[in-house]
RNA sequence: GCGGGGGUGCCCGAGCUAGGUCAAAGGGGGCGGACUGAGGCUCCGCUGGCGUAGGCCUGCCCGGGUUCGAAUCCCGGCCCCCGCACCA
């Protein structure tokens, strides 16, 4: 079914080819000169930057080209700076999506064919998508070329992909992995997983339906009531300590258990928690079977409480939902509760429970819980109104409620001994502790929900033996990693704290898998690093790549890399001959690379979406303070949010999903380059891409192309004062932009430089008529500069037109003469297009025709009179002490008009920050009067208080503007 | 539950860490006018309400408070989004 498009560029044609053509043009001069190709350049300062590697599964959309092009628009501004900057891209095709998906191709899944046909592979080329390697190559292609289309100033002699399919990458990697083995931060240990049975293996989210996506093990805790019987009776809970107040067992009634033997013990086990145990460590084997209802009204002891509880029959347990034997804690569980009243209903007697021992079990309150009465699962349950056992809606809801209730704010009751009067929260870990302690309970990990695989088995829990940990929890390591985010620059700065708290959060963390793409641990190549763990410093492999993955060029011999040779190179360690003879190659050579890291490193920035804060840069920041000493660790993070299409979050069933390639078919490189980066600042707010915006943005570019190359070199010589203050605005503007570039923040810097920047310079012409040809050619090369970093293409056109000669992506930014900003002057004009709008109201509003408007300045003494009120109240005085002062220190003479004055200001205090310096205030109107006349239409005179009095109270800042009618 | 980000005019979005110059930048869209053979180009104006003198009223999630003065500070409340792991 084709999905509706939302979108519908409406771009002028005729210009977007013209645009396209200037791209084509300026792609191909770029690469013939190798541009962005860095060389080290000994005392010349450089910029590194880096976005992080994209997985290559899929097309580059909108929202992957957003946060690459933050990371362009940053490099190039950096490089009209002064910086030498180096701006490399890789791809990455770590773990396991890609996998699977070409496992799916290889069955046929329908699904999985209907997507690459949906991003335009033909049928005949779609089998071989059933090979990963084909995924990570076509698609790595891909990227590239549409990367390039957008023009981004990539140095792509140091592209490269991941895993064993780039063996000098595999080993540098594989260098890594033992450093931090050597410094002992790789551990051992067991790990939960998801499990299938069937195909023997780890289910991650890839491999199984969306709907199962992101369910993961969770801790839960097996405690052993012993029956009567000589059977154990395993109850799984969520709640170990609630075994204080477990009255009963529960069982299904008429579902079969397996009689197993799990360590020696006979269990009472559903045919799921049986195989769920045995893939965790346990020796299950299986030595009968019983249905639920032979076992209803037998007997366990509880083993905190010694007391003798019965087995009873439920139909809300589930047999083959973990261990599928619960324990019954009616006071505090509303199922259980539920269930108990089910029994005492009747229910009872339709299964054969014997009704006195039914009598017999009643809820026996353990944990005090405010609000909620003696038996908080009867409070609730009541509350709620369940009808039934069977009620699951409600019955999940009032669990909920409880549990998380409970948890946080129940408190311990004497049944506990030494814990009671704590909460909940805080002595559950002990309770389970000693419960295990004394061989009563045991630990276990189960699925909240049933999880299928892909190929219709259900999962499990299986602990990994064996598997490698990231020492995280590491405090030595914590250390490192929180002095380096200390000296960090961040944009914006306030994730820096998160950052802190990222660190101390984590533990231990899991950093290979089996069956997936990468590169394996080189002292265990069973095992292969799983994605996260492997892409955390190798921003260090782009300096080398220029190298490594030219051997045509430089002669290195893969198989003969070694630890030795990245010992030497990235931190200086051994000696340069023998790594050069060991390599085969010259010591020149291997210097060469070891200059070029000392020169390259660190990252100083690296601007990524916000996703991967909590995860790959945490692990940037871990691994580099690991392995690099001080001096090359990170200097620079810099995060934005998610892309919305039109303010929608992208999807392809909403039908606003924007490949990034069909961006640059519709409108371009530069006009997309625009309105990517007019979506969104530095951040975690969403940004918005609009094609709206987009389609303005064709026409913005081609028409500043086209003023910028007509009316370069005209206008008139003189200086008049209106000069002076576009300069000033030409001046204030750059140095905002400089500020707002800083930052990462795109969208400000393109209100600020170009927005607000034209809008002025349209305010410029209207006044003077005709430029100052100086000031236009600045304004002109300005504007020309200012815009390079976003929309370079059109940008290097126009530099060419304007004969300036070399790229404009290498022209030096300008600098800003803070000394011809003017606060006054741009006061003063704000006055003048203040008065401009205030006639045109007045003029609108007056009864008939106009003759002549008066424009009439202030008296002198009024601007000393509310110069001192100013004065005053900065100095803390009240408004009307201020006022009062003020008007006390006027001559007795102008006393009833500085009564009046103050009257005025009392009103509206605001007309205070009016006032400027009367000289300039009377020039500049002055200078005005023609440019009134011209824009109203009718004859005004700009005159002194002094010259012409009338019933209008003119203030500092605010002539009176009165009108004569015929 | 913990942690984070937010709620601004038709829409998007700045401002809110240093309260007044904020009826609230800028953009998009819309309306009107100019230009034009025509224009989906460009320019000008309007885009909360009222107003025969530059004003008044309402107003930045809701309710209080501080202040001469709050979108901006304080207290309380409501609502939305994201992360909480072994996965890209």
């Amino acid at each position: 079914m084709p999905i509706a498009r939302a979108i519908k560029p409406r771009a002028n044609e005729e210009r977007v080819r013209f645009l396209k053509q200037v791209e084509e043009k300026w792609q191909r001069r770029w690469a013939e000169a190798r541009v962005f190709e860095a060389e080290p350049a000994e005392g010349r300062p450089k910029f590194f930057i880096t976005f992080p590697y994209p997985y290559v599964n899929a097309y580059p959309h909108v929202g992957s080209a957003f946060t690459a092009l933050r990371n362009d628009i940053m490099a190039r501004y950096k490089r009209m700076k002064g910086f030498n900057v180096l701006f490399p891209q890789g791809w990455h095709a770590t773990g396991s999506p890609i996998v699977a998906a070409a496992l799916r191709v290889r069955e046929g899944d329908p699904k999985q064919i209907s997507i690459l046909k949906s991003m335009g592979i033909p049928d005949e080329e779609i089998p071989r998508f059933k090979d990963p390697e084909h995924w990570v190559r076509f698609f790595s292609k891909e990227w590239k070329r549409d990367f390039q289309r957008l023009g981004l100033s990539i140095d792509w002699r140091r592209e490269f992909i991941t895993t064993h399919l780039n063996p000098p990458y595999n080993k540098f990697v594989q260098w890594q992995y033992r450093k931090l083995l050597e410094r002992g931060l790789i551990v051992r240990g067991t790990h939960p997983v998801v499990w299938c049975p069937k195909e023997q293996k780890v289910v991650g989210d890839h491999d199984r339906p969306d709907e199962y996506a992101g369910i993961g093990p969770e801790e839960v805790a097996i405690i052993k009531f012993r029956g009567e019987d000589g059977l154990v009776y395993p109850c799984l809970t969520y709640r170990p300590e609630t075994v204080y107040g477990a009255v009963n067992v529960w069982v299904h009634p008429d579902h079969e258990y397996l009689i197993a033997e799990v360590d020696g013990e006979r269990w009472v086990v559903g045919e799921y928690g049986a195989a769920e145990l045995a893939d965790q460590g346990h020796r299950v084997e299986v030595v009968g079977r019983v249905r639920g209802s032979e076992l209803v009204g037998r007997l366990a002891v509880n083993p905190v409480s010694g007391w003798r509880v019965p087995v009873l029959p439920a139909l809300f347990v589930d047999p083959e939902q973990g261990t599928g034997v619960v324990m019954s804690v009616p006071a505090h569980a509303p199922y259980d509760y539920v269930a108990l009243e089910d029994l005492r209903r009747g229910l009872g007697e339709k299964y054969g429970v014997d009704r006195e021992m039914v009598e017999r079990v009643k809820p026996v309150p353990i944990i005090k819980l405010e609000g909620y009465g003696l038996l908080p699962a009867e409070t609730v349950v009541k509350r709620m109104g369940v009808a039934s056992q069977l009620d699951r809606e409600k019955l999940d809801e009032a669990t909920r409620e409880v549990y998380s209730k409970e948890f946080y704010s129940g408190v311990l009751g004497e049944a506990f001994g030494k814990w009671a009067g704590r909460t909940v929260a805080e002595a559950r870990g002990e309770v389970l502790r000693e419960l295990i302690a004394r061989g009563a309970a045991l630990r276990h990990y189960t699925l909240p929900r049933p999880v299928f695989c892909r190929c219709g088995a259900r999962t499990h829990v299986k602990i990994v033996e064996n598997q490698w940990f990231l020492k995280y929890s590491d405090p030595e390591w914590k250390r490192l990693a929180h002095k380096c985010i200390d000296s960090m620059r961040f944009l914006p700065e306030s994730i820096r704290e998160y950052f802190h708290k990222q660190v101390d959060w984590y533990n231990d963390w899991a950093c290979t898998h089996k069956g997936e793409l990468g590169t394996p641990l080189p002292w265990d190549p069973e095992w292969v690093l799983e994605s996260l763990s492997d892409s955390t410093i190798y921003m260090a492999y782009y300096v080398l790549a220029k190298y490594l993955q030219h051997p045509e060029r430089y002669g290195i011999d893969w198989g003969r890399l070694d630890d030795e040779f990245f010992d030497y190179v990235l931190l200086g360690r051994g000696d340069p001959a023998r790594v050069a003879e060991r390599l085969g190659v010259s010591v020149d050579l291997v210097e060469e690379i070891r200059r070029e890291f000392l020169y390259w490193y660190p990252v100083d920035m690296r601007i990524s979406g916000k996703d991967l804060m909590p995860n790959h840069l945490v692990f940037f920041i871990m691994h580099h303070v690991a392995v690099f000493p001080p001096e090359h660790w990170p200097r620079g993070i810099g995060v934005n949010g998610w892309v919305n299409v039109a303010g929608e979050k992208m999807s392809k069933s909403k039908g606003n999903f924007i490949l990034l390639r069909e961006a640059l078919e519709w409108w371009g490189a530069d006009a997309t380059r625009f309105a990517e980066a007019y979506a969104g600042n530095s951040g975690l707010d969403d940004a918005n891409f609009e094609p709206e915006v987009a389609d303005r943005a064709v026409d913005l570019l081609y028409e500043w192309y086209a003023f910028a190359i007509e009316n370069y070199g005209r206008g008139r010589d003189s200086w008049l004062p209106i000069d002076s203050w576009f300069d000033s605005v030409l001046n204030r503007t750059l140095m905002r932009v400089e500020e707002a570039m800083e930052r990462g923040d795109f969208k400000d810097a393109l209100v600020e430089g170009f927005f607000n920047l034209q809008n002025h310079f349209r305010w410029y012409l209207r006044r003077c008529g005709e430029p100052n040809r100086e000031l236009l050619k600045k304004f002109i090369e300005w504007q020309t500069l200012i815009l390079a970093p976003v929309t370079p293409h059109i940008c290097e056109e126009i530099w060419e037109r304007l004969g300036k000669g070399g790229f404009v992506s290498l022209a030096p930014w300008p600098t800003p003469d803070p000394s011809r900003v003017r606060p006054d002057v741009e006061a003063a004009e704000e006055e003048v297009r203040r008065v401009l709008e205030d006639a045109r109201e007045v003029l609108s509003l007056v009864r008939g025709a106009p003759r002549l408007v008066r424009i009439v300045v202030a008296a002198e003494w009024k601007y000393g009179f509310a110069r001192r009120v100013g004065e005053a109240l900065s100095k803390g005085a009240s408004l009307r002490e201020a006022l009062r002062s003020a008007v006390s220190e006027v001559g007795a003479e102008l006393r009833a008009q500085a009564a009046k004055l103050a009257e005025a200001y009392a009103k509206s205090p605001s007309l205070l920050q009016l006032a400027i310096d009367r000289g300039l205030e009377l020039e500049a109107l002055r200078a005005a009067e023609d440019f009134y006349r011209r824009e109203l239409g009718v004859e005004v005179a700009v005159l002194a208080e002094e010259e012409y009095a009338s019933g209008k109270l003119p203030l500092p800042g605010r002539p009176a503007i009165i009108v004569e009618t015929q």
